[in-house]
DNA sequence: CCAGACGTTGTT
DNA sequence: GTCTGG
DNA sequence: CCAGACGTTGTT
DNA sequence: GTCTGG
């Protein structure tokens, strides 16, 4: 799972990262700690348009939805079963890359998860990286508010996440730099296996080797 | 056949 | 809108 | 986590 | 006894 992400990088850092330039700029609010279930507006890049970011809801809303409710249960989607499932089946192929500096797992110490350490994951060869996601857009059927959404994709755990997210044993799809533009184009459905070398950095910050 | 779900795994 | 459980 | 189900066909 | 839905 990935409920809280991290991204404090302002737009130049980003649009220098990332060879695009972002839309609405004054609306985007970088944050250490994104709480998924607040549902913010943060980076992404859609495959329809790779030259921007903008600023998407996280917690897809599917364009049946008759109100915002569903939100809460749709931060992620389990990648195996994206094809099969209603809400996110007849949007497989509207990808988006969800721009983050890191993202946050809680490591039960115990077996009922009274006391939990938190983890900051980075990876080691970019500040700024991207997690798979879909997106969809959602008018409300009352107000004709438009809502643009994203879920961030899920898959077991490796190695060195399970040891950290101990009781579900999920983790978000990294995409290596170099895959960055291949998801976005649906020429991967995987990406490739992260490395499990790893660098701790202090006692609750981790790194990813690739 | 039709009402009700449709999602994930914490409330940090 | 489409699937599913009763 | 724990209460409650644990089965089937056709909608008559 | 074991699975599942809430």
């Amino acid at each position: 799972m990935c409920f809280h992400t991290k991204q404090s990088s302002d737009v130049k850092k980003l649009e220098r990262r990332f060879h695009a330039r972002m839309l609405n700029e004054k609306e985007y609010l970088p944050n250490e700690h994104y709480n998924g279930f607040k549902h913010p507006r943060t980076p992404v890049i859609t495959n329809v348009d790779e030259s921007h970011i903008r600023l998407f809801e996280w917690g897809l809303i599917p364009s049946w939805s008759k109100n915002e409710e569903i939100q809460k249960s749709t931060l992620n989607a389990k990648i195996e079963t994206i094809a099969e499932v209603a809400s996110f089946k007849n949007i497989v192929t509207q990808r988006c890359l969800v721009l983050v500096s890191g993202f946050y797992e809680w490591q039960w110490l115990d077996g009922k998860g009274k006391n939990k350490q938190q983890y900051l994951i980075t990876l080691n060869n970019t500040d700024d990286f991207a997690l798979g996601g879909l997106y969809n857009q959602w008018e409300h059927p009352v107000s004709k508010e438009v809502h643009h959404t994203y879920t961030i994709l899920t898959q077991p755990a490796n190695e060195l996440m399970s040891t950290i997210h101990n009781t579900k044993k999920r983790m978000p799809l990294i995409l290596n730099v170099d895959e960055e533009r291949d998801w976005l184009q649906g020429k991967i459905t995987i990406p490739s296996e992260v490395k499990l070398d790893t660098k701790k950095v202090g006692d609750n910050q981790v790194q990813m080797l690739f």
